[in-house]
DNA sequence: CGTTTAATTGAAAATGCTCAACTCGGGTGG
DNA sequence: CCACCCGAGTTGAGCATTTTCAATTAAACG
């Protein structure tokens, strides 16, 4: 199957999930897809960068390690998301599915045989790796200067910002949690439960994955402090 | 005066200042030239990015600011470096000049221009973009899971990289450091002195911003770690 | 020179971490 | 089918690191 990687019609994009990917080829790109298993590694830090990845159902962590094991995840990319873009041809995190995850493979190879020929293409990878930058830039702010109930608010608005439905259904643990916003996993529980006693959130269901956001106004509030 | 931004022969590149701007012109930017006194702005966040600047002389902090005054520093801007760099015509943090610095101005828009015609140098952009996210990516390990003396050491071995000499004269505060770090300034402080006690650095001068690294092995095997 | 800003150091307080106990659900296998 | 086990999550208590507050010293700058 052969598909082209199509331009946005606004100058910058939303989100990734925004890339459209249609079938008017002229600059081709071979496309495949790999389904992977939950906890199963996609790419190793270090290793070659072969693909380009969009995710099809499912969800990934991305992270780096230190030697004693300390885990600092990067992002978490859901349904639509692109990852595992980089410039050079080594990957700079660890990816792993987090549940059971389809991915569609874009081999980068080429990606730049056709960016090479095509200015729309680059301008696309500047824009994706642009707005890359800006999440990390945030995620910055965040992990400097934020205390531990403004970062798991902020990690809840995020998430809850990409979710159409009203329950939020969490595909990561309290440890992925605790990983993405420089905290242990217990802080990050207690910080859920003295929102959830304030009454800004509940949990539905059996899990306690499944979040509902009761007011978003306060957790905004909490966010933007 | 009319230059050139050039390409490197190298596919990615190691530094900021890699990146030549020479006067084979084809594709010509209009450049200018501007002094900043220590401590002003240069641009504000959410101002429209008007330019991209290249410090000449002096340094540079960019930051973002919490509404209560909690200050992060992405990064430090030395001789050489380019900065200013968005994707969308809004800047992302606050720049001020940490000491009198002097800038090289290039009209943003005119680089838009120039990249719509030439891929040579929209891939340029693309792999300042990508080198940028790089340095980003590591700093969130570092303030997401290091300690204070791990990021007081990764901070001097960061400057001490970026430093011909053997004599690292360093043009930001205390504060500025713990702003870029995530601590207190007492808490940066008083790694300099642990440090400087246990042998691997020397204050030298009359000032405590002049600083000899008396053992590079185990500064960066604390950076490692 | 004198005033202001920067840096160091100590002591007390706060925030978050570690260790530990306990609960709850969802498999797994006898 | 049910008991057990394991992973995930919560909660408490004590501990560690870092922050805050404060005092002092040193340097920079008009």
């Amino acid at each position: 199957m052969f598909l082209r990687i199509t331009r946005n019609n606004t100058s910058h994009l939303s989100t990734l999930g925004d890339f459209g990917i249609s079938s008017q080829s002229d600059a081709a790109v071979n496309l495949n897809e790999i389904t992977y298993k939950k906890g199963t590694e996609i790419y190793g830090e270090k290793e070659p960068a072969e693909y380009v990845y969009q995710v099809k159902k499912g969800a990934v962590r991305t992270y780096k390690l230190l030697s004693d094991g300390r885990r600092q995840i990067g992002a978490f990319h859901l349904v639509g998301d692109i990852f595992g873009l980089v410039d050079a041809s080594t990957h700079r995190f660890t990816a792993e599915a987090i549940v059971k995850t389809t991915l569609r493979l874009i081999k980068r190879r080429t990606l730049d045989t056709v960016a090479d020929t095509d200015t729309v293409v680059t301008r696309e990878l500047l824009s994706m790796a642009m707005l890359n930058l800006k999440h990390v830039e945030d995620h910055m702010l965040l992990l400097g200067r934020k205390d531990s109930v403004e970062r798991v608010a902020a990690f809840l608005v995020e998430m809850d910002e990409r979710e159409a439905s009203q329950v939020m259904a969490l595909p990561m643990t309290r440890r992925d949690i605790a990983d993405y916003l420089g905290l242990s996993l217990e802080t990050v529980s207690r910080a859920l439960s003295r929102m959830r006693h304030a009454g800004l959130l509940n949990f539905v269901g059996s899990t306690q994955r499944e979040i509902v956001i009761l007011d978003r106004m306060r957790l905004r509030a909490v966010d933007f402090k």
